[in-house]
DNA sequence: TAATGACCGATTTGTTCATTCGGTCATCAC
DNA sequence: GTGATGACCGAATGAACAAATCGGTCATTA
């Protein structure tokens, strides 16, 4: 059996994708590195957005595995909870190809890539609501729409590590935790 | 006692900034608007964008008066919260100024819009967190950051009006005020 | 017949030149 | 003498054209 052309190729342009993004990534590269005639790709994947779909698509996969491990089954809801959403802004800040892929939505907006993304976060919101959805059905928490829910914890971690960052001082793990049980599990009234 | 010409500037200037933008308005633009010699602004104003600082000042003024406005002594704190963020992310949504602001923000990138836009939203937290600080002296809900509460706050009310609505449904006046509350006030928990 | 790379049209990039803009200051009107 | 002005300046922007690059195809090849 000869090489197989198509791992080549999902491996040459996941390295290339998350060094260099999309719109910079060229077909001949991926080839070239790929160590693969141009036409080969195309015998895979329809065209350049095809073969981005599935390096992405992938690395969700990847992500979600991660989640997963980060969760503690003798710690409660909540506290799993934090460490799942933790996990997911930790791949987010640290795998190469994400880096590359909000890099290029803000400063090129190239429209695959704000497509893509949208994908990203589309995928995190299914995984976080899938979890709530559960929790609300064990009595966990309160009853709630678990897309939203998720949706908003989603982007209040994104603003309490990313943004309030940006502006302030940087928050510790635990910090995060404990703001996320105050503001969201126990309420803010007394 | 001649025209005041620097109110003059003021109204030309507003006007211009409000219809074209920071980037698309010229200081010849103003000056004709404005029937006044371009180097007559430059007595007042020592750059375009001195004169861009002043004229957005007056709208922060503007939308903090209309934010207290929006205030009901009779109702709770929360609820009065809730009708203060409101009403200053209506403002954000229906004011012709904040409207190319956010829109130059996003699309042009102008450094100038940038930081001014940082600054409205500085000057909104501020407005916030003092709300939240008298609410923690007198115990109406439980101790927190007064600055970063304000801060999340914030960023959940864009999350629930704008992000949200964005990719799935609008939410009504009342459902925000609900979800608000039971969030951050009630908690999710039992 | 699976794999390939020369080739094609479309898009992007690089370059040059003309225009526009922010800001200055000599002049003007009173 | 003083506040107001607009012609003027260099820098930045934009238009226009040429050259290079890229995604995708398909006749040829091994």
């Amino acid at each position: 059996m000869s090489v197989d052309r198509k791992k080549l190729i999902i491996e040459a342009a996941t390295k290339s994708f998350s060094l260099f993004g999309y719109k910079a990534t060229t077909m001949d590269q991926v080839a070239k590195i790929a160590n693969v005639g141009k036409g080969t790709i195309y015998t895979f994947y329809a065209n350049k957005e095809e073969l981005f779909k599935e390096i992405v698509d992938n690395m969700i996969v990847e992500m979600e595995k991660e989640a997963n491990d980060a969760i503690n089954p003798e710690q409660p809801f909540m506290e799993n909870l934090h460490l799942t959403l933790y996990r997911l802004l930790e791949f987010r800040r640290e795998h190469q190809l994400m880096i590359k892929l909000f890099q290029e939505e803000r400063e090129i907006r190239t429209p695959a890539v704000l497509e893509i993304v949208e994908e990203i976060e589309n995928a995190i919101i299914s995984f976080i609501a899938e979890k709530i959805n559960i929790a609300i059905q064990k009595k966990y928490i309160k009853d709630c729409d678990p897309e939203l829910t998720a949706f908003l914890m989603l982007k209040m971690y994104i603003t309490l590590i990313v943004d309030w960052e940006r502006i302030r001082k940087p928050l510790s793990k635990e910090e995060i935790a404990e703001l996320f049980d105050l503001y969201l599990f126990k309420g803010l009234s007394f």
